[in-house]
DNA sequence: CGGCATCCCTGGTGATACTG
DNA sequence: CAGTATCACCAGGGATGCCG
């Protein structure tokens, strides 16, 4: 019985309340994990790049949400052992791959923005 | 001069603070907005289908991104007025736009949540 | 049935200061 | 440079009760 639990999720069953994938969602979709994507889109940027990079992050939510994207293996870092601290960071292949859809979501919004606030901004 | 401001931001500007697709990027993201994308794929839904469909919203959560998706022109309200009360919800075509995106993003982790959480449960 | 109003609390987030 | 630590705030979200 217990063993065919795991196989229930494989998929379709983010609607479920227990799919393990709501956690994942929840983390990709957070607040600058999105933004963080599109940043290491075609770099591999350091930390006080990409602090730059993604507007209004603060250090204290850049360097939690890259560790986060580090648990998933979206994102791996690189510190070289030096002095001053030199750390990099690039999309693994998976991250690469999941890059792919969240710049498709991404670009849609920017290309359609208008269609979506100029009804609003008439009302 | 300020005119030119709309047009700063048509494109690729996700990554500047100030770029309005950010707050429609904020509600898409919203936890619940996704699910509700997924529920409503391929069926027009009354209130407590949704809220059957999608697991672990409450009422009030529902109510309120269904509020926020229509007002961004993502979902159509067609109230009948009987009684008892009887309220449909469907994806505009603008939403079934985006529904794709979406869509595209979270199929992608279903099929992959076992890339990403196994390394993890190794640890 | 399909909500809205209210209370309440957790956690996500920002500001600041500090460290290796 | 690349973070961590601490504090404080308030929006997101759950629970409950009420209404057309």
């Amino acid at each position: 019985m217990s063993e065919k639990i795991s196989e229930k999720f494989s998929r379709g069953e983010l609607l479920n309340v227990n799919c393990p994938s709501r956690e994942v969602l929840k983390r990709v979709t957070s607040r600058w994990s999105v933004l963080i994507f599109l940043a290491l889109r075609h770099n591999t940027l350091r930390f006080s790049e990409l602090r730059r990079a993604v507007g209004g992050v603060s250090e204290r939510m850049l360097a939690q949400t890259l560790r986060h994207m580090e648990e998933d293996g979206f994102v791996e870092r690189i510190a070289y052992d030096v002095v001053p601290p030199h750390v990099e960071y690039r999309l693994t292949p998976l991250g690469q791959e999941l890059q792919g859809q969240v710049v498709g979501l991404a670009d849609w919004l920017e290309l359609n923005v208008n269609r979506i606030l100029a009804p609003r901004d008439k009302a």
